[in-house]
DNA sequence: GATGAATGAGAATTCATTCAT
DNA sequence: GATGAATGAATTCTCATTCAT
């Protein structure tokens, strides 16, 4: 269901049966609990039923992951591995502030209509992790955060941006609208839906044209 | 139910002042239940908690609700009708479209900032209901986004907002803003955060900007 | 529901308003406790459900009894009482002992069907009570099987009833048949239903054709 | 349900002479629930209490049913197979009605005095079931009675069952005395009591004795 | 890797009973 | 007598996790 990201690395799978079955299962069991874990929360979400859906029983899942909590933190990590690194390429183009940000949230929001129901469990399932691996999981949230700020400040200072709204204000607007496009109409139902570029265009469009100085 | 003959008598309350814990505890019950859901989401809150928050036993709050799930019903229901009501009041103004809309993202959003905790069980936790009422929180959903996208339809008839960009991706963008308002930083950290108005006055005039005619 | 036996004595109803409404209550917590334990069975009624037949909190009921098992206890006694005061009645007209042995039959079976759902918890419930009031109706149980069991030693010593056929078994196939007659198609549904005078005459004539000495 | 693979290896059983345990519980599973069942009532029956008796923590039983209920439905639809099965294999003996109807009620009745626990919910408890579990376990009794109603019918016609008594009349009468053979003195307290065979003959001889045209 | 039985803790819910008013 | 809130214990059921095979 979900697309994983794997698909955009070069595809590893012609190495032989046997490695190729590991990673189908390994990939399947992610695969199944982004599935499930999107829909019912995590919470919600039991381990009988990713194993229902992976076609194994639910003790053979611990091959695969040594609690429920390191699965969701898996799925996260990945969330942010992959934010990461397109923050990563976006900030080796060099763009100018404004420039720049409206790029990085255009890739990251491709990202995220692309993996929605990953992105889904990344932006709400964090409080469900304890420990090491929850303040992990926010530090990464306040880095992506801190990459959006720095930008709109830069915009800001350089009077692409305006100043009229705290910065901080104008960064959470702007991850919520980033955060909220997976619930915006998509595809899927088709008819008079709309793809992912068209809904990234709009965004993307809608945000430049309220943060852009001098708009009013 | 069945209403007691003792009240047609005198009211027999003035005896002494201890008045025995004759706290309204349904209050109580309500806003312990939204603060640990709103924390925890619903499906790992447990009973035992809110119990233990309103101080009686688990098996007393059945007093109060006949599940769990009619206890979030009866959360999501209230939002439904202050938003609702909210929605009526300015709709009675006669605003022209743009101006209606506006009016009804401010007072909205101020509710949603008021009852933070309860605006973030309201646009999370419907999937946990279910059959009957899972039907009626979607058809309030729906109402809600009606309301909305029909004045978004309007303003863009009378030329007052944008019609390049489709009717219901506008509509998504502005109730996704609201959505996330509760995310904004506020007042309780104090310090340098912002107070409702504020962040009103930011969502109102981002949105304005990005979704008037003309702007670009 | 059940036609309470109350009715064969003189109506005490014309005291005063006050004592018959408390007689009516308490009759009509007994008759509803009698009809919902018949229906589902001593373990599965809840008090709950009693009290809302009655009109009545569930609290409240405590004031017509002490305890679930003293109610129950009150329904079997009463059966004992009546079948008990049938017994003597007939032994009064002083009959031979197989005429004496089918006149019980029959006018226990007559109470037996006029108060079904009564019977039918005395016949099955008795395991529901504990300590002394367990060994009590235990004892009335005995003390019903023994008045069957004299007559049909009696009638086998008087050559009347056959005595190829242990006493003991031909006094549970009677006890046995009397007991299941609550389950015989009568009236209610009507239509080609029986009345329970046909159903007693149908009873007592097989029985009788079954252990009337020389019948093979 | 699914078979190991590891099966298909030899077998690794031979290690050591401590078989582990491998009892098949779910047997064992069954005769607790019938036993305590049978003694408490359905209702009364706790999970805990069977799984006490078999020996495993209680949430171990839903590995071997799914819910109480469930287990109950296993009971009485074993004991409507085992009984449908009788009925069958004495249809086949292709014997004149009443013979038929008699060879019939004698093998149900050892199969009720065999299985007295058994027996005995098959015909209490089927009240405790919903849906349409229920409406299944009506429909086997409606077939139990059937069967009988057939051959009694039969029997009137051909002339040799008695037919000054209706039909439905005869039908319960003999379905209630089999209904109750579980309750005739048998010999577990031994001493003067009766085995099954003795019971069974008695039964059937009265059953005979009063149903057969022309004993009176 | 996979199985499936078992665990142990905890979940929601029910319910008989009490008691101050 | 009646109320209704509260109790406390028990009940059914779920679930993440373990482990010998």
């Amino acid at each position: 269901m979900a697309v994983s990201i794997q698909s955009e690395k070069a595809p590893p799978e012609e190495k032989n049966g046997k490695t190729r079955e590991r990673r189908n299962r390994n990939d399947s069991v992610i695969d199944e609990a982004i599935a499930v874990m999107s829909e019912k929360g995590y919470a919600a979400t039991s381990i009988q039923e990713i194993a229902d859906r992976v076609g194994v029983l639910k003790g053979s899942l611990y091959h695969y992951f040594s609690s429920k909590e390191e699965l969701l933190f898996r799925i996260i990590e990945k969330s942010h591995q992959d934010t990461s690194r397109i923050s990563a390429e976006v900030g080796a183009l060099d763009l100018p502030p404004l420039e720049h940000l409206l790029e990085h949230i255009r890739r990251t929001s491709e990202w995220f209509l692309r993996n929605r129901e990953r992105a889904h469990i990344y932006f709400t399932e964090v409080r469900n992790l304890s420990g090491e691996r929850h303040a992990e999981a926010i530090q990464w949230g306040r880095m992506f955060e801190t990459d959006v700020s720095a930008l709109v400040t830069a915009g800001q200072e350089n009077g692409t941006i305006r100043d009229d709204l705290d910065q901080r204000l104008v960064t959470r607007y702007i991850i919520g609208t980033m955060n909220n496009l997976r619930s915006w109409p998509s595809r899927p139902g088709s008819k008079k839906q709309f793809g992912n570029d068209q809904i990234v265009d709009a965004a993307v469009t809608l945000i430049a044209d309220s943060i852009r100085a001098g708009s009013d």
